[in-house]
RNA sequence: CGGGGUGUAGCGCAGCCUGGCUAGCGCACCUGCCUUGGGAGCAGGGGGUCGGAGGUUCGAAUCCUCUCACCCCGACCA
């Protein structure tokens, strides 16, 4: 490819809404351009990047069996009312109609549609396993799209189905494309982690996320210090340390403390550690009030309350019904004397004379037991973990805390969607049983972006070589000189007939000028063509990455690209 | 959806508070000269319904009302 004829529009200057490191260099790098909030144009660039983890994901997912297929972008309402989540499933679920007021959905995932195809065709158990994948764009009206592609609302997926005549087989299809997530993320140059995942909306009995770590991250995840345990903050435990402490009960006390809302401020005035006290939160699920008590020092789990209560909706109350609820203006909440249901930490369990709200303004109590002051329903994990935390599957291991961005996605998903949509088979004994599904997902768009926030220096981006839009670029530095031209194409020539993706930079710009370009667009390999090494019958070959610079004769540096090239795929 | 903010040339911004002359600057773009190893220099040039609608005023980018879009924080989510 000729630079030349080619389009590749660069920015000099950093777009003012790009907020993490990815973003702002896909933009300037020319791979993308937003068309609206979250929906983007993938330019040539871009798109060569998103073809090259395609296609990655699509050899790793047919090495582990998997079938590619296609289904729309646009789907039946039915579908979705028969599974139960048009209903459920949020304003993110883009519900739309035809001429005929019948009502279809943008597919943000394709589990129903995918379940339909495998209910009508799939009958014997001799049909399965199968596994079923598809390369499609999904649409998720995302409440704020955010960082480029990687929180887009409109974004390319790679998503694939499990069909499996029961659980133990279920696992066995889980666990290839686990393995087979391990590799593609391996041939992307990414340093990931597998973590072990809440399940969210899709529903299901295990998954696992596969999570590049970057610091600009979403997601919160856990890794043990001394064993394998990795998790997603949302899911991850942590055993209660010590026993309960064996302090006699003090008598309950008032104190007077003005002003003072936050666990912050009241510990500052009382003089009173924050492990010491416990706070209180009022929260709304399916509308009715809950309270949950936790350690001053931890925050709420709201995915483990959830759970818990087995409710659809859970956020935290506002103000009117904090103040229904306890009497008091939002910040003196505590448990003593509340009427409503209470849901308490283990780790509150084992404390004695704490520190509370005292459901009254300006007052708190000293001195708080909760067998002995109030009732507690339930006893139950519901903080996230924190730094330092003991590790729940091995002895001396500590929680490590970092930050990740989710690129893939593996779920059991058991007969949840099956059984809704009556998926059966007949077993070899002629019996009807339900199919056992699984279902794994990749965000590619993001995927690329993910590569980027961990490969990337002040130059630019800094591709790993399987997913580089180009392999090699050829800097020439003055096209108008016959020499340079000439050996510029030549090596061009060869390169490309050996399948090395070349980017012959022919440009009639200044050298500083390409220079830029080159290392903005993250090309792993360089040679620079210019005349005076060319008086020696030599070029320059430099790496993206080391900024390893060689002079070399010009056969040796295509060898050595050819060469480069092949080590790295 | 709640809170905050921004819309002025392709990009980045100034001007707005305190209304007034032809609406500016840098980059990019076009022409010419010059230059060619890290985003050169000189000269000339093109490009704006100041997000949109309405209002106040002799006069609106500037003040008021409504509206749209986008961004940030929060809740939400593979």
């Amino acid at each position: 490819m000729r630079y030349s004829e080619y389009f590749i529009p660069t920015l000099k200057e950093t777009p003012a809404d790009a907020e993490v490191i990815s973003h702002q260099l896909m933009l300037r790098a020319g791979m993308i351009r937003k068309l609206a909030a979250g929906i983007y144009n993938y330019l040539p660039l871009g798109l060569r990047s998103i073809r090259k983890v395609e296609n990655i994901v699509r050899e790793e997912m047919n090495r582990a069996g998997a079938i590619e297929l296609l289904m729309p972008m646009v789907t039946p309402a039915e579908l979705w009312q028969e599974s139960g989540r048009w209903e459920k499933y949020g304003p993110e679920l883009r519900r739309i109609k035809d001429r005929k007021e019948a009502e279809f959905c943008l597919g943000p995932t394709h589990e129903e549609v995918v379940t339909d195809i495998v209910r009508r065709e799939v009958r014997s158990y001799r049909q399965m396993p199968l596994n079923l994948y598809q390369v499609q764009t999904k649409f998720r009206d995302e409440i704020r799209p955010r960082f480029g592609l990687m929180r887009g609302r409109e974004f390319i997926m790679k998503d694939a189905y499990s069909f499996d005549v029961d659980s133990s087989a279920a696992d066995i299809s889980y666990d290839k494309m686990y393995q087979a997530y391990r590799r593609i993320f391996q041939r992307c140059g990414l340093n990931f982690r597998a973590v072990e995942a809440d399940t969210g909306s899709i529903g299901g009995t295990a998954s696992h996320e596969f999570m590049v770590l970057a610091e600009s991250g979403e997601d919160a995840i856990v890794s043990c210090s001394a064993c394998e345990y990795a998790a997603n903050v949302e899911k991850a435990e942590s055993p209660v340390k010590g026993g309960t402490e064996h302090a006699e009960p003090r008598p309950l006390e008032k104190v007077a403390t003005p002003e003072k809302r936050t666990i912050e401020e009241v510990a500052e005035f009382l003089g009173v550690p924050k492990a010491a006290m416990v706070k209180t939160l009022v929260l709304s699920a399916d509308g009715e009030p809950v309270v949950a008590l936790l350690r001053g020092d931890h925050d709420l789990n709201e995915i483990k309350l959830q759970h818990l209560l087995g409710c659809d909706t859970l956020e935290m109350a506002g103000d009117e019904i904090v103040t229904k609820v306890t009497g008091a203006p939002v910040g003196f909440a505590g448990p003593v004397g509340l009427k409503v249901k209470i849901v308490a930490d283990l780790a509150v369990q084992v404390l004695r004379n704490f520190v509370t709200g005292g459901n009254a303004k300006d007052l708190h109590l000293k001195n708080v037991n909760l067998d002995r002051d109030c009732h507690v329903g339930i006893f139950a994990d519901i903080r996230n973990v924190v730094h330092g935390d003991p590790c729940p599957r091995c002895s001396g291991g500590t929680l490590e805390m970092w930050r990740g961005i989710e690129v893939g996605h593996v779920f059991k998903l058991g007969t949840r969607y099956s059984e809704a949509l009556h998926a059966t088979y007949l077993d070899a004994d002629g019996k009807e049983q339900t199919v056992f599904m699984g279902c794994y997902g990749i965000g590619i768009g993001r995927t690329v972006a993910a590569a980027i926030e961990q490969n990337h220096d002040d130059n630019g981006i800094i591709f790993p070589l399987p997913i580089a839009p180009f392999h090699c670029i050829i800097s020439a530095l003055n096209m108008k000189e016959e020499a340079v031209k000439e050996a510029s194409e030549t090596i061009y020539q060869q390169l490309s007939e050996a399948g090395v993706e070349v980017l012959l930079d022919d440009r009639d710009e200044r050298p500083g000028f390409k220079f830029k370009d080159a290392d903005l667009i993250g090309i792993p390999l360089r040679i620079v063509v210019g005349s005076k090494n060319l008086a020696d019958g030599k070029v320059e070959l430099k790496e993206r990455r080391s900024g390893e610079v060689s002079l070399l004769p010009i056969d040796e540096a295509v060898e050595k690209v050819k060469a480069a090239v092949a080590v790295a795929l």
